[in-house]
DNA sequence: TGTATTTTCGTGTACGTACACAGTAGTGCT
DNA sequence: AGCACTACTGTGTACGTACACGAAAATACA
C-alpha cells in the first residue's frame, strides 16, 4: 500500500502560483523579499488549496533546536509528589524528542526559597525559550516570572498558580473547587453537624499558598450549604512526624473531631498516628495517590483521597511548549485538571 | 540554536562499519543480501550507538500507508455514548495523520446485530492492518474476530471484551470492578440493611454483556462485606420511556427500594422518573458522563455517576494500533480504564 | 546611458531514511 | 578461459521542507 502522490505541499502551490518553492517558502515564514502582487497570489492558493505543512519534513530539515527548562521541587525523603511531574515531563520528552527539543531540569528544595532564586538565577544566565514552573514561593517566583517575561521566555505554570499574572498557561488543579469537593465528600462520611478539623502541615506555608485556597473552598461548601457543622483549622509548621503527631494529639485532647481534612500529601503521617494510637472515629480525608497514602486507604483508615494528575501536568506542560513553538497552536490558558475522588475500590485503576 | 550535527543516525553506522549506508539498511531491516561478517558486525554498532531510527525521515521517506478499520456502534439519539470514543480516534489520528495512517469508520446499530455482520464483511472485503473494534455481539464478534485473525488482521477491542481470546489489546473497563465499586458507593448513600435494585435497561442483553458483568461485581461487594442489605434485579428489554417508567412503577408499587443502580448510562431515563413523579428518598447510580445523565447529578437527582473514559478508549485504541505497527512496540494486552467517580462537585472538571 | 543598489526570485543542497538499480566479486560449470 | 549465476555491496534519487547563495529584474542615482 502507497501513499498516494499528487503533487503535494509546497511543491503544488510553487507549480499553481509559477514560482519557485524558495518564493512560497518565504510566504509561509513571512519572510521579506516577496512582491506584494506574488504574496498575494500565494497565499491565496494557500488557503483555497487549505495546506498544511508536513511537520515530519519541516523539522527534519530544520536545523532548530528549542531548550526548555524545568524549575520544579525536588522529590524529598518525606513526599514523593514531584517525582510524578517529572515523569509526565519525561514521558512527553521522550514522544518530542526528534523534533529537536531539548529539556534541563533544575530543582530546589521546598522548605529554602535560597535554592528557588538560586536555580532561577542558573536559568536565566542559560538560554531557554520556555520553562516549565511551579511557583511555590510566590514573590520569589514573581520576580522571576518578570525577568522572564522582559527576556521574552515563555512560562507555564504547573500545580499552583498565581493571581494576576499571565503565563503562556496554568496547568493544575481548580485549588478551590478542590477544597469544596473535600467539604462535599464530607457530607458521605459524617452526618451534618458534627466537628471538623481543617489541618495543614507545612514548613513554609508561604511556599504552599495553595493549602489555604483548598481550605477556603472546603469552608466555603459548609457556609453554603448552611451546614451546623462547626469546621476549625490547625496549622504545623514541622512535617516530621513527632511534631505533628503532637500537635495533633494536644489538639484531640481539648477537642472533639469527627472528620478531619489534610490539605496536603501529609495525609499519611496523620494516618500513621490513627493507626499506632487505634483512632477510628474520626473519618481521614487528605491528598495524592502516593504509595504511602494509598497504604492507609487500602487499610481504611484514610477514607478518600483526592488526586490532581501530577503526572498529566508535567506531561502537558511540556506538550504544551512544544506546541506552542514549534507547532505555533494557541494555548489555552488554563488547562485545569480533574479532581479525582480515589477510593478503597478504585485506587488500583488510577493513573496518577 | 542548531541541532547538534555529530554524523548521527545510519550515516554514521556506515562510517564505522566501512560500509555504505544502503548495506546498514539492509540489516536494520533484515532484508538478505549481507554477509553473515558485515551483518554481525553492524549488529554490533547499532548496538553499541544504542542506534534509534529516526521516525520522522523514516516515515517521510516511506511510502507505506497503514489502514485501520473502527467498528463500533453508530450514536443514537438515545444514547450519545459512542460519539466519545469516535471523538478519541479522530484526536489520534489527527496527531499520527502524517505518518502515512489511513482510517475508515464503520458503524453498527446497537439493537440490530445484522448490521454488525454487514459491515464486518464490508471491512474484510476491504484491505485492512487493524481494527478498533467494540466486541458487543459476542458470538457474531468472535466469528468476525477468527476471520481476522486468518488474515492476519490485528484487533484492539474496547469498550468490553470477550473471554477466552486474545485481541492484540483489550482497552476499556474491569466491568466487575466497576460493578463493585458502585456497590461500595452505596454505602455512602444509605445505611446498611437497605433495599437495592439492580436495574438493567437494554433492548438486546446480549449486545450488553457487559451490564450483567457489573452487576455481578456490584452484588460481590455486598456478599464479600456480608451486608444485610437485600439486592434484587430488574431488567426492562424496552428502552423507551414509557416502558422503563411502566416497568420501575410496577415494580416499586410492589417492593420498597433505598437505591436504585443502573448498569448503563440509561440512568437518565430513570431520572427523569424521579423527577417527574417527585421521587426524592431513591438514591440513584449511574453510569456515564453524558450530557443527560451529567444534568440530573446537577440538579441531584442522580448521585454519583461512574465513567470510565470512552474517549481515552478511542485514542489509545489508535494509537495502540499505530503504536504496533508504524513503531513495532511491544503491546499491553490489557489496558484498563481508570474507574473515575463523578459527582455534583467534581463533573465540570471532569474528561471523559 | 551607465552604474550602483535594492528588490525579487530561483537553484541547489541538506535533514535521515527507504529503496530501486547497478555494479563487483566470487563460485560453479563447460 | 569463457560464461552464467549467485552473493554481496554501493550509488543515486526520493520523501517535503528549510535556507544559503547567487542570479535576475527593477529601481535609483549620477
Amino acid at each position: 500500500m502507497q501513499k498516494n502522490n499528487e503533487l503535494s505541499g509546497v511543491k503544488e502551490i510553487a507549480r499553481r502560483a509559477n514560482v519557485s518553492i524558495a518564493t512560497v517558502d518565504r510566504v509561509i515564514h513571512n519572510r521579506t523579499g516577496v512582491s506584494a502582487k506574488t504574496k498575494e497570489k500565494i497565499e491565496a492558493i494557500i488557503k483555497e488549496m487549505d495546506y498544511k505543512p508536513n511537520l515530519l519534513a519541516r523539522s527534519l530539515a530544520s536545523r532548530k533546536v528549542f531548550r526548555f527548562a524545568v524549575l520544579i521541587p525536588r522529590e524529598s525523603p518525606e513526599t514523593e509528589y514531584w517525582r510524578a511531574p517529572l515523569e509526565g515531563i519525561n514521558t512527553a520528552w521522550a514522544e518530542i524528542r526528534m523534533y529537536g527539543v531539548e529539556v534541563v531540569f533544575f530543582h530546589y528544595e521546598l522548605n529554602d526559597r535560597q535554592t528557588f532564586n538560586r536555580e532561577a538565577n542558573k536559568i536565566l544566565k542559560d538560554n531557554f525559550h520556555g520553562i516549565i514552573l511551579a511557583p511555590s514561593f510566590i514573590s520569589e517566583a514573581l520576580e522571576f516570572f518578570y525577568k522572564c517575561e522582559a527576556r521574552k521566555i515563555k512560562c507555564v505554570f504547573i500545580n499552583s498558580d498565581i493571581s494576576n499574572v499571565s503565563p503562556l498557561s496554568y496547568i493544575g488543579p481548580d485549588l478551590f473547587q478542590s477544597g469544596k469537593l473535600a467539604g462535599n465528600l464530607s457530607k458521605y462520611l459524617i452526618p451534618d453537624g458534627g466537628n471538623i478539623l481543617i489541618f495543614n502541615v507545612s514548613r513554609e506555608l508561604g511556599a504552599e499558598h495553595h493549602l489555604l485556597k483548598k481550605a477556603t473552598g472546603f469552608k466555603s461548601y459548609f457556609e453554603e450549604n448552611k451546614s451546623t457543622s462547626t469546621v476549625n483549622m490547625l496549622t504545623v509548621h514541622r512535617t516530621d512526624y513527632d511534631s505533628v503527631m503532637a500537635e495533633l494529639a494536644a489538639y484531640l485532647k481539648d477537642n472533639t473531631v469527627d472528620l478531619l481534612f489534610v490539605t496536603n500529601s501529609r495525609v499519611s503521617t496523620v494516618a500513621k498516628y490513627f493507626e499506632t494510637n487505634n483512632i477510628t472515629n474520626i473519618k481521614l480525608i487528605g491528598y495524592d495517590y502516593l504509595s504511602r497514602n494509598v497504604e492507609y486507604l487500602e487499610k481504611g483508615i484514610i477514607d478518600f483521597l483526592i488526586c490532581q494528575k501530577p503526572i498529566e501536568q508535567g506531561y502537558r506542560g511540556l506538550l504544551t511548549l512544544y506546541g506552542y513553538f514549534v507547532e505555533s497552536e494557541k494555548i489555552e490558558k488554563i488547562q485545569l485538571m480533574p479532581i479525582d475522588i480515589l477510593t478503597k475500590e478504585n485506587y488500583k485503576y488510577y493513573k496518577n
